[in-house]
RNA sequence: GGAGAGGUUCCCGAGUGGCCAAAGGGAGCAGACUGUAAAUCUGCCGGCGACGCCUUCGCAGGUUCGAAUCCUGCCCUCUCCA
């Protein structure tokens, strides 16, 4: 086992905020001591059916404390997620049924394993304890907190402020993930900053308990693509880890630049100092900032497809967008008979039933604004009528493109 | 239970009888440039074989030549009082 200096080191890679600093040192010093390792908690909210990058900053993490030996355990919310983490969205969720958990917990399960070690990772349901407990015993919980302090909890305090709808259930939320702490008498939870009021309800708990409090470590929430909201799957933003390796890479090279460094040190594992490094390449202009871009997206790429797949990704990237040369694999479309008109077809039926944009009145604009091509050529034929021969490539914008058998 | 405020296009947010497919911002898309799916600038941003037509402003009706805007009922949310 590594020294506390040295796991203090490797524990502090990305970290917003550690409540208290102190206590994990003296946790870590007593683990050394003792030679028990710590036991490291993470929720899980099994709604979300494609993990993407925004988790792996906390999954990461876990993935460091498993490599320097600790016990680590990812509670899947399979009962919590029946209320829905108030959290983000500032309204109600709808819940979820108890299929709609299960099935969710399961593809959850599998993506887990691409950033951790499933020979150190223990999945726990919180239902194991939370479903059996009666009203009696939830009203004792319940009462270990008052409706000031939780309405002291941002999103709570916002929307009361601002007249919004908050339900009487969505207070067991945190209660119900404070008590999973107690049910695991765990030493340190893992949350992004989003999560602190829950982190900081395990410590109360565990106290009210009669346990030792839990540390809560606070990973940053990673801005998606746009730069601009929280990753995440219903604002469209996300780079899913499931996704094509080529998807993956430009996706990558379509965040910001401003973006990069941030991403380097919360979802690669590319040693800080190298980023360090890369970062004052940047600053001096040595290194170009698409160059450390690519690397970046070969990175990612990396990870969860592997280094081949990541440099395939590479060369593909560079010969449809730096070359403008057509990608390697273009998805045919059969013309049917009756889309034939004298031999003519009409191009924005053709786009939108080859699913190049969603209607034809989209179709038209592109037409318009010249973003179409075919065969290299550019196309603005005002009627959009065109004599379809097969092999025809067809191109829309900068990604899509339809070759006609 | 009583009194008041409010529900607008993907999101935020204007609009309070015609000039509204609905300001502005964000996101998204396209073009230019950069030969980064970056930044910046410009344009687009409900649907329809389309200088016109159709559907949209919580839901259902009504008034009007005409409604997102007025009236009625319903649903939902909030505030104050009880």
């Amino acid at each position: 086992m590594l020294t506390v200096e040295k796991q203090l080191e490797i524990i502090k890679r990305g970290v917003v905020e550690i409540v208290p600093e102190e206590e994990l040192v003296a946790k870590l010093e007593r683990s050394v001591k003792t030679g028990r390792p710590l036991h490291i908690k993470l929720g899980l909210d099994p709604t979300a059916p494609d993990i993407h990058l925004g988790h792996t900053v906390v999954l990461q993490k876990i993935r460091q404390f498993q490599e320097l030996g600790h016990n680590t355990t990812i509670i899947l919310g399979d009962f919590t997620a029946r209320i829905g983490d108030p959290t983000g969205k500032s309204e109600t969720r709808k819940q979820l049924t108890e299929e709609q958990v299960l099935e969710n917990a399961r593809t959850y399960e599998k993506q887990i394993f691409k950033v951790l070690d499933p020979d150190k990772t223990t999945i726990t349901f919180n239902s194991k304890w939370l479903s059996s407990m009666n009203f009696a015993r939830v009203i004792e919980l319940a009462a270990k907190y008052t409706v000031a302090r939780m309405l002291e909890r941002d999103d709570f305090a916002k929307r009361f402020k601002e007249g919004l709808p908050i339900s009487v259930h969505e207070f067991f939320y945190p209660l119900m993930q404070g008590y999973d702490s107690v049910a695991l008498q765990a030493d340190v939870e893992l949350g992004g900053t989003d999560q602190k009021f829950n982190l900081l309800m395990g410590r109360t708990l565990q106290r009210e308990y009669g346990q030792e409090p839990q540390v809560a470590l606070m990973m940053p929430i990673i801005e998606g693509t746009d730069g601009v909201q929280k990753m995440s799957k219903s604002l469209g933003n996300y780079i899913g880890i499931d996704e094509l390796p080529g998807e993956m890479y430009g996706k990558t090279m379509s965040i910001p630049d401003d973006l990069m460094l941030r991403y380097y040190e919360l979802v690669t594992t590319v040693p800080l100092d190298e980023v360090k490094r890369i970062a004052e390449g940047l600053q001096n202009g040595i290194l170009h900032p698409r160059d450390a871009k690519m690397r970046l997206a070969r990175e990612i790429v990396g990870i969860y497809h592997g280094e081949d797949a990541a440099k395939h990704a590479e060369e593909e990237f560079k010969r449809v967008f730096q070359q403008r040369d057509l990608p390697e694999d273009i998805p045919t479309f059969q013309i049917t008979e009756d889309m034939l008109e004298d031999g003519l077809v009409w191009l924005p039926r053709v786009m939108q039933q080859a699913g190049m944009c969603g209607s034809t009145s989209e179709a038209r604009r592109l037409i318009q604004q010249g973003a179409l091509r075919v065969n290299g050529e550019k196309f603005d034929a005002p009627d959009g009528k065109i004599k379809p021969e097969p092999g025809m490539v067809i191109k829309a914008g900068k990604r899509k493109f339809i070759r006609l058998a």
